[in-house]
DNA sequence: TTGACATATACCGTTATAGGCATATAATGA
DNA sequence: TCATTATATGCCTATAACGGTATATGTCAA
C-alpha cells in the first residue's frame, strides 16, 4: 500500500508545496485558474488538478464568470489541522505567551497586596 | 515525478495518520518503541520506520536506556507549519481574536496613564 | 457557425512511499 | 557464551499521486 490516507484529507491536501502556494495566492482574494498558473509558473492542467484536490477537501470553491472560473479560499476546512496543532503550539504561540505573561503579572500583583 | 516534496519536510511528515498518532502519544512524555507499537496496534518495524521519518525532520529525538530507546517529542520543528497556518487562522479562532483585542486595549490604557 | 480562449479530464510514465516479513544489530541476564 | 529481548534495516509488492501532453468541454465574439 501507498500512504494510508490519501490526498482527500486536509493534512495531505496541504502537504503539497504547490497546493500551499495556491492557497497563499487565494488568501488575497479569488483568482481565475490561468492567473494562478501564471503566478506560480505551473502548467494549467497541473493547476486544475491541484484545485480539484483542494476542492475535494473543501479548501476552495469556485464560481463561473464567463469562460473563467474564479476560485476562492475557504478557511473552515483547516480547522482540524488547526485544532490538531493546538496540542503542540504552546511554545509556538506568541499570543498565548502574551496572555501567559499577563496572567503571571496579575498573580504577582495580587500576591504583593 | 511523484510528489514534489517528500516525507522529509514537516508537512509531509505530519500528513501520515500513524505519525500524527505517534506524536499524540509522545506529547504526554517519552516512550519506548515497543510501547508505541502496542498502543497504536502497529507492527514494531512500521513504528521504527515512522519514527525514522519523524526523527529526520527533527520532530522526535531519542535516548537509549538499556536495550530500549526512549523517543521524545520536539515541538520546535512544527513552527513552519504553525506559521504557515497563521495566515489562515483568523476566522478559526475568534476567541483569541477577541482576547487579542482586549489585551491591546489594556496595554493602550496603561500607556496612557 | 466558426475560431479563439479558458478550463477540465484522460492517459502515460516515473517515483516515493507504506505495510509485511525476514533479518541484522545490540544489550541484558543466566 | 548463549538465549532473550528491543530495535533498526533491508527487501518486496502494491499503490497513490505528480508532472507532461493531448484532448474534451464550454463560453464568447465575429
Amino acid at each position: 500500500m501507498a500512504r494510508a490516507s490519501v490526498t482527500s484529507d486536509i493534512f495531505n491536501a496541504v502537504a503539497e508545496v504547490h497546493r500551499r502556494e495556491i492557497l497563499d495566492v487565494l488568501v488575497a482574494g479569488e483568482r481565475p485558474v490561468g492567473e494562478l498558473a501564471d503566478v506560480l509558473r505551473l502548467a494549467q492542467p497541473q493547476v486544475s488538478k491541484h484545485l480539484r484536490v483542494l476542492s475535494d477537501v473543501g479548501l476552495v470553491t469556485c464560481r463561473a464568470e464567463g469562460r473563467r472560473r474564479l476560485y476562492r479560499l475557504e478557511q473552515e476546512p483547516l480547522r482540524p489541522l488547526y485544532e490538531w496543532m493546538q496540542k503542540y503550539e504552546r511554545s509556538l504561540n506568541k499570543r498565548l505567551d502574551r496572555l501567559d505573561g499577563y496572567l503571571t503579572d496579575l498573580q504577582r500583583k495580587e500576591e504583593i497586596q
